[in-house]
DNA sequence: CTCTGCGCACTTTTT
DNA sequence: GTGCGCAGAG
């Protein structure tokens, strides 16, 4: 391939970025600027003029999703495949490196992850052991507390507690690590931190590390926490060049332990040249215009404007909704004239702030027959009857894991109770062992009833019989020989409903998904089931859902950075909503927010509408919401407020109502309605109350078609008649 | 031991 | 409005 392929088409800074020197750089990339495109087309550039070897290449991504983009995007540059380039997540790279060295990482080879859901449960089972009151310290909060401990590199000895909380938490963090090594289980920040001190105490496997990936590229460096940064720094070494990208602007996961501060930070710990990336190729000038009028309201920013060649495009309509029914309907009418007007719904996505927004509007979409795709969620591997089924795989491959042997000792219910279990755990702690060999060493003394023990030597059976036959057996037969053979299949088979239905297809799907598994050949497990646990555990299964459907794509605001679409909606734009009530609360979450509400609108190619609910239901109760202060930002000339146009069935004469109007049909064309509408639907109603005459005319309308039990109210200020 | 009903709490999320 | 943990009855 002519070198010149690889810059021409880029633009100058991004032609610098690709071909700089080898030196330690930081790309500051703005939304929609060509982060990845610079990034892929750099890794091709290392290969072919500084004739790096595929070998010395080491990318890091956040998302498997990024990860898998970035790999075929390379491949399909270089054209050829990327051999033996390490492409992938932190977590997915430093959980090669365990498994490489299981040994020097003091880790059993067949350890496992605990996710985040396992790890609030052991928790939980813990507090219980030590008598801590659960209402006062929540298994939630003490997982946060020992996940972010982990995240800033802090294990239990490097505490000091002072006051009798801290000791509290200390105490549980100390039982907690200690459980999870006897199980042989590692959390997910455990994943990054055991790496991180393997290689800080193994230098030769450090040095071997930093000889061979000479080139290290990473992507959304503003969501790097401490660990990330260490372990970089660490794998970097002195000889070695990093290539960052990010935008301090696009930082919103502070609230999980993100660091911004980590890109300035590398500028100065890596003398780094900086080149920012500012011209945007994704949104209209005036989409453009009103984020970085929005984002200048924060404080602090490395600064960065961006900038396009692409025409004005369309003012961002506000819509000030009546509640949230009305809100859900109007975006469900506008995707409507949308597709109508020839355009994919695929191109179209809907993003909110949290995700119990999705309801309403998934049922406007329904109602108008538009098909729709949510994003995140509950994930595929991680649904109830999936991790049943996981757990007796994992406690196949390693009786040490107590999570998993916790999960099914009587799932099914085969009769063990909460007696005969703490019994188990009882002498699993006296003995320091773990409790599938202490239910068995119970079993054999004899100290139970004759109904639980046989009952325990039942599922004991079950796992061993399953673990002999199986080895043989290609993984998918080894899924469903467990799934039937546990008595999961018949439990969930019993389940009435739609719900039990759904559970045995997963289950089924579950055993699909393994045949298609394919064990990473480059890497060190020890049987294909192991790999699969491992891949389930990492790749929380996103993708197992048809994308190819053409649907109208919903998300939250998080999840939707780095995608983009044509026709963008943000709703529940409301102080209270976005930004949410707790941002109020602790300083610097407000900027979180409005970086955001930055990301959400930078989404948007062509069109973006905004809209606000005066009033909804929230947890069951009506909440009454002024517009976001995100919406004040906006400069005026980039903005239109949508009004809704009137109609009167029988219009009154002379411009005014009498009392002879009963009925008012509100559409979406028509008259217009007062400068500031209040409150506005779309449908019918019948017209209870007017005041005024004239161009001050009020209106008092009930809609009965929205619900059967609650009447909406609304009021309209009519201009003309 | 298991099932049913009550009370509580509830951002954002990838790994 | 929903899901989950816990308490009391079967």
């Amino acid at each position: 391939m002519d070198v010149s392929e690889l810059i021409d088409g880029l633009n100058d800074k991004q032609r610098e970025a690709v071909a700089a020197p080898l030196q330690n750089m930081l790309v500051l990339a703005g939304a929609g600027s060509g982060k990845t495109r610079v990034l892929v087309h750099r890794i091709a550039w290392l290969m072919q003029v500084e004739h790096a070897s595929p070998y010395s290449i080491f990318a890091v991504t956040f998302t498997n999703k990024a990860a898998k983009e970035m790999r075929s995007r390379v491949e399909e540059t270089i054209k050829s495949s990327v051999g033996g380039m390490w492409i992938g997540t932190f977590h997915g790279l430093s959980h090669r490196i365990l498994r490489a060295h299981y040994r020097d990482a003091n880790l059993p080879e067949a350890f496992q992850i605990l996710d985040t859901d396992d790890q609030v449960r052991m928790i939980r089972r813990l507090l219980k052991a030590m008598n801590i009151d659960e209402k006062k310290w929540p298994a939630k909060q003490i997982a946060w507390y020992i996940s972010a401990r982990k995240d800033e590199g802090t294990r239990p000895k490097d505490i000091q507690a002072y006051d009798i909380n801290e000791q509290l938490l200390l105490k549980v963090y100390t039982a907690y690590q200690e459980a999870c090594d006897r199980a042989g289980l590692v959390d997910f920040a455990e994943i990054l931190l055991r790496c991180f001190e393997l290689l800080q105490q193994h230098p030769t496997l450090l040095r071997h590390y930093q000889q061979r990936f000479r080139y290290m590229l990473v992507d959304e460096f503003q969501d790097t926490n401490s660990i990330q940064y260490q372990w970089l720094k660490l794998l970097a070494g002195t000889e070695n060049t990093m290539m960052i990208v990010g935008d301090d602007d696009q930082s919103i996961y502070g609230w999980r332990g993100a660091k911004i501060e980590n890109i300035t930070r590398f500028v100065g710990d890596f003398n780094a040249e900086t080149i920012r990336l500012e011209q945007n190729y994704r949104s209209t000038a005036t989409i453009l215009k009103a984020s970085n009028a929005l984002i200048e309201n924060n404080a602090e920013r490395m600064g960065k404007s961006l900038w396009t060649e692409g025409s004005e495009g369309e003012p961002i309509s506000v819509y000030a909704a009546f509640n949230e029914l009305d809100e859900s309907r109007f975006v469900a009418s506008k995707i409507r004239s949308w597709l109508n007007a020839g355009n994919k719904l695929d191109h179209s996505a809907i993003l909110y702030r949290n995700n119990a927004q999705s309801r309403v509007l998934e049922e406007a979409l329904l109602q108008e027959g538009l098909k729709y795709r949510i994003y995140g969620g509950m994930r595929f591997f991680e649904r109830q009857e999936i991790k049943d089924a996981l757990a007796y795989l994992r406690l196949i491959s390693n009786r040490q894991d107590d999570a998993a042997f916790e999960r099914v000792i009587n799932t099914p219910a085969r009769g063990i109770g909460d007696k005969t279990l703490s019994h188990i755990r009882d002498c699993a702690r006296n003995e320091s062992m773990p409790l599938w060999y202490a239910a068995k060493a119970i079993v054999e003394e004899k100290h139970l009833s004759g109904r639980a023990a046989t009952a325990i030597s039942r599922f004991v059976e079950v796992v061993e019989k399953l673990d002999d036959s199986i080895t043989e057996l290609e993984l998918a037969e080894q899924a469903q020989l467990t799934i039937e053979q546990s008595g999961l299949l018949a439990m969930y088979q019993a389940e009435k409903g739609e719900k039990g239905r759904a559970r045995v297809e997963n289950l089924e799907e579950l055993i699909s998904a393994c045949g298609q598994y394919d064990l990473p050949i480059d890497e060190d497990f020890s049987s294909p089931l192991q790999g699969f646990l491992a891949y389930t555990s990492l790749e929380s299964g996103e993708g197992q859902a048809d994308e190819h459907e053409d649907a109208v794509q919903m998300m939250t605001l998080h999840s939707a950075k780095g995608l983009e679409f044509p026709l963008v909606f943000m709703v529940g734009v409301e102080e209270g909503m976005f930004p949410s009530q707790q941002s109020h609360e602790e300083s610097g979450r407000l900027e979180e927010e409005r970086r955001l509400c930055y990301v959400g609108m930078t989404r948007a190619m062509e069109k973006l509408y905004i809209s606000h609910a005066e009033s909804r239901r929230l947890y069951g109760q009506e909440k009454h919401h002024s517009p976001s202060r995100f919406l004040r930002e906006l400069p005026d000339d980039c903005v239109e407020e949508i009004r809704i146009k009137t109609q009167v069935s029988r219009p009154a004469a002379s411009g005014r109502f009498s009392p002879s109007v009963t009925h008012a049909v509100f559409e979406d064309s028509g008259y217009t309605l007062g400068q500031r509408v209040l409150h506005a639907k779309f449908g019918a109603g019948t017209v209870l109350n007017y005041e005024g005459s004239g161009a001050q005319s009020r209106i008092q309308v009930n809609f009965d078609d929205v619900g059967s039990k609650w009447l909406v109210t609304a009021y309209a200020r009519l201009q003309a008649m």
